[in-house]
DNA sequence: TTGTTAAATGATAGCGCTGTCATTTGTCAA
DNA sequence: TTGACAAATGACAGCGCTATCATTTAACAA
């Protein structure tokens, strides 16, 4: 960086002074016309970039967006990522990532050390934040948007869906289909993963075929092999099994996978449905059934919500519900008749 | 923020000067034990933390190590990542992310971010940056590690793999093991995936044949929907093709689907060999061969060649070539005898 | 005791920018 | 012409920290 050109360089060419060159560059508007021309030339011509550590300290306030998210590794957010890449392109903001690897402590960590820098606006993932997280958050000066989830109580805005609802919709779904001994596959067992086996234990237990020995769960990050290996857990408890909840759509396809190997006919057998909708869901063999949820919408509105309230517009919708959709495919066509199926 | 506590207010309540309290956080070593508890403890009951915009102007560093990426959807890159992350933990250095999109101006304009904001350290994907930004990167005072590939010219250090010669070494697994009419399916052709198209060239010229019908490539994003749709193009080219090498795995679930439902055998009639080993490729039914790149292993290793620089420690490998395995599964276990094979 | 050196601490001056208020210039009605 | 007010520009201080050099204190040999 061959000699840093700074603020006073860009005045002195220009024969002005440091504010003015500084207004220029941040309201234009209150600067003549023929002045912010020679400023904006003269920036041009040296090349002037201005100092974000300076400007950071001087206005208490960064272009920084902050986005923390508990993994870098799934795919769920990785789609929510690009929503709010995408959305924030051309706008005079910097996204910084954090990355809290599921843990509580990580989080409390990184929500420190981005609020310490004074973000423009934050992001966090999920609405289960500590005691000490949510204290942080409160007190934080910058519009905050939790993703992923809604609840009652958002430290500021919230966009997301109801995870409980949309696991109870894919059983109902299920259940329509003519399956009735629908196991529940779940890894990883994060806030979202537990609200999905609320509802699908709700709507078990409402239509009266709820059974314990049908839910398996693993703390183990999800992962197609996972699938494979609850799947094989789950038949060495019961083998009065007629379909499967997959918590996401790896586990899914894992679920496939050994079943193709098993030669399980699937949906004749065995119905599967996942969730999220991962690209791959549709062309797989069968088709899978997966919820649909709107992760890069997701991304977009809260990157939208963000940067309403920091140019001051009221936001009247402060709790925002994106829904979800079950998309039927052949994986839950229903059971073949009784008389001509082999069970697992 | 109730009111900051800043280093003056520590330095009052201890006694001493806020140099003082300044060098206790930074080097300790140089202060008095006495002194140094008492810091300590105050700065522990004030709940003193360093503002890091103040620090950055005053000092000219940051704690920031900036990592380049050129998407954050692709499997690839998370696993880097998580590599990145876990060797990175504990230490006194944040990770700031930068997604560049495969974009090259969307590059120059992060580096210009991120040179700014004065990095610790720098990590870049690929070798192939633009003059400019390559112009750059020289200029930078910090250290800098290119990751994914390997070349003879590096900015700085360099850490990946020759993915020409992995892609050949792939090509010759499947020719040692019987197949022919070898394709190549490669979708985003960024400079990775080209290279390996090089490798897939030259070694298939090498072996008598090279048959430019056999290569099919597109500038879409590699999807398992994207692999499908390449085999279909693939066949309606040729239907003399008895192997495919994808060049990543996502095309390869694909391909091995669309043979699914085309009752094409795996490996029997057709092999299938994927790129980059993902998890998945082990369960998959069968199996499918892929090409294992090391990839957390080369975050971790991109973190530990920065550290020991930032540590000013000699670098006595500047570029690390962490090779590849063919991991050889039953997807190209060999065509079954002739008489007995159907043609796709 | 004195001088010499190392260890510990402090005073001072910025880092490069922006917030705040003051000043100058321009505009226009009375 | 004058005064009132808005528009345009500037002076100055300071954001919270660290680099640099100066000073004080401690330690020890001569």
């Amino acid at each position: 960086m061959a000699k840093k050109i700074k603020l006073a360089d860009v005045a002195e060419a220009v024969g002005v002074s440091a504010i003015t060159v500084s207004r220029v560059l941040r309201k234009p508007e209150l600067v003549s016309e023929s002045v912010r021309l020679r400023v904006t030339e003269a920036v041009a011509r040296l090349g002037y970039v201005p100092d974000p550590a300076a400007r950071a300290l001087a206005s208490a306030r960064t272009d920084v967006l902050g986005v923390l998210i508990p993994s870098v590794t799934n795919n769920v957010f990785s789609s929510v990522l690009r929503g709010i890449y995408n959305r924030v392109e051309g706008l005079p903001f910097n996204i910084q990532l954090g990355n809290t690897r599921y843990s509580v402590l990580e989080e409390e960590r990184l929500l420190d050390v981005f609020l310490r820098q004074r973000p423009s606006g934050l992001i966090v993932s999920g609405i289960d934040q500590s005691a000490r997280s949510k204290a942080l958050l409160r007190q934080a000066d910058c519009p905050i948007v939790q993703i992923m989830e809604i609840g009652d109580d958002p430290v500021d805005m919230m966009v997301g869906l109801s995870h409980r609802d949309a696991a109870g919709a894919a059983i109902r779904h299920l259940q329509a289909r003519g399956y009735r001994r629908i196991a529940f596959l779940g890894a990883r067992m994060d806030p979202r993963t537990r609200s999905r086996l609320v509802g699908y234990e709700q709507v078990m237990k409402e239509i009266g075929l709820l059974d314990e020995r049908l839910i398996v769960t693993t703390p183990r990050a999800s992962t197609v092999t996972l699938g494979c290996e609850l799947l094989i857990e789950l038949l060495s408890r019961t083998t009065e099994v007629d379909a499967v909840f997959c918590n996401n759509d790896d586990l899914a396809i894992g679920v496939l996978f050994e079943c193709q190997r098993r030669r399980i006919s699937v949906p004749d057998d065995f119905g599967i449905c996942g969730f999220n909708d991962l690209e791959m869901m549709a062309v797989a063999n069968p088709p899978l059934t997966s919820v649909r949820t709107n992760r890069e919408e997701m991304g977009r509105r809260a990157i939208e919500m963000l940067i309403a309230r920091i140019a001051g517009e009221p936001i009247d919708e402060p709790v925002v519900d994106l829904g979800f959709e079950i998309v039927a495919r052949h994986s839950t066509a229903g059971l073949r008749p009784r008389e001509a199926r082999r069970r697992p």
